[in-house]
DNA sequence: TCTATATTTCGTTATATGGCGAATTATAGG
DNA sequence: CCTATAATTCGCCATATAACGAAATATAGA
C-alpha cells in the first residue's frame, strides 16, 4: 500500500509531472529541469528526491552533474502503469507542449553555460 | 492535465484509495463507507466527493440515501487506467484485506440499523 | 591544496489538505 | 405540516507539503 501512495503522492503535484514528462527525451540534468519549472534549485532537488523514492526516476551522478532519467523496463509494475497513465493522456497537454518546445532550445544550450547562467540570478 | 491531476490528486491519499477499493464488492451507501474507514460522516461525505469530481466514483441518490459505486465501461480511460493501478497492485495489501473482511460483516447490518448505530456515538 | 560550482540538505514560511463538530439541506414517514 | 434522519456544507484547527534562501556537500580543475 505504502509503495503505491507513494507512486499517487509523487503524481499528485503539477511540477513533479511536468518533470517526468520532460525526461520522455532522455536524461536530464537537475539545472535543465531548474531552466524548464523555473523554481529554485533546492526545490527542483527535493522533487526528484520524492520522484525517485516513488520510483519514476533514476539518478546517475557524473561529476558535478547530476542527470535523472525514467526507470526501463525492469522497472516494477505499478511504476509502469503509472507512467504510462501519464504518457498516455498529457503528450497534447498544452503545458506539456510548451515544455517540450522549451526543452528543444535548452537543449541546444551548452550545459556549463545554462548552469552558470542560473547563478546569477 | 487538470483532469489528470484531479485524477493523482484524489489517488494520494490512503482513505480515499480504501473507500475505492471497498468499492469493488458493489455499490455502497455512505453509512456503510463510514463504517470501514471510521472516520466522521462530514469527512467522509467530502472524501466522495473529491473522487466524484475526479471521475473515480458515481453517485446515486436513492431516498435519503447516496450510494457510490466505481465508474462502469463507459468511463474515460485515464479513469480506467488509474482503477487499473488500484486494482492489479493492492488487492493483496493488508489494510484492504481487512476492510474487505470487515465489509462482509457491515454488508450483513441492515442500513437502518447500521445508520442508527452510527448517530448514537 | 584551494577555488569554483552543481546539487543537496536544512530551516523557515506560506499555503493546502484532512479531520472534526455544528449547522444546513433534502427526503421519508407520521 | 412536522419530525426524524442521511448526507452535505461550513467554519475551524492541526498537520502536511511546497517554496525559498542559506549553509553544507561533493567534485572538477587550477
Amino acid at each position: 500500500m505504502q509503495a503505491i501512495l507513494a507512486l499517487t503522492k509523487a503524481l499528485a503535484d503539477e511540477n513533479r509531472v511536468r518533470a517526468l514528462m520532460m525526461l520522455r527525451q532522455g536524461e536530464l540534468c537537475v539545472c535543465q529541469i531548474i531552466e524548464i519549472l523555473g523554481l529554485a534549485p533546492s526545490t527542483v532537488s527535493k522533487h526528484m528526491s520524492i520522484l525517485r523514492q516513488a520510483g519514476l526516476v533514476e539518478g546517475r551522478k557524473q561529476g558535478r552533474w547530476m542527470f535523472y532519467s525514467l526507470p526501463g523496463k525492469q522497472a516494477p509494475k505499478p511504476v509502469k502503469q503509472a507512467m504510462k497513465l501519464l504518457l498516455d493522456n498529457l503528450e497534447e497537454t498544452g503545458q506539456i507542449q510548451k515544455d517540450d518546445k522549451k526543452l528543444q532550445t535548452t537543449l541546444s544550450i551548452d550545459r556549463e553555460t545554462l548552469c552558470r547562467r542560473q547563478i546569477k540570478k
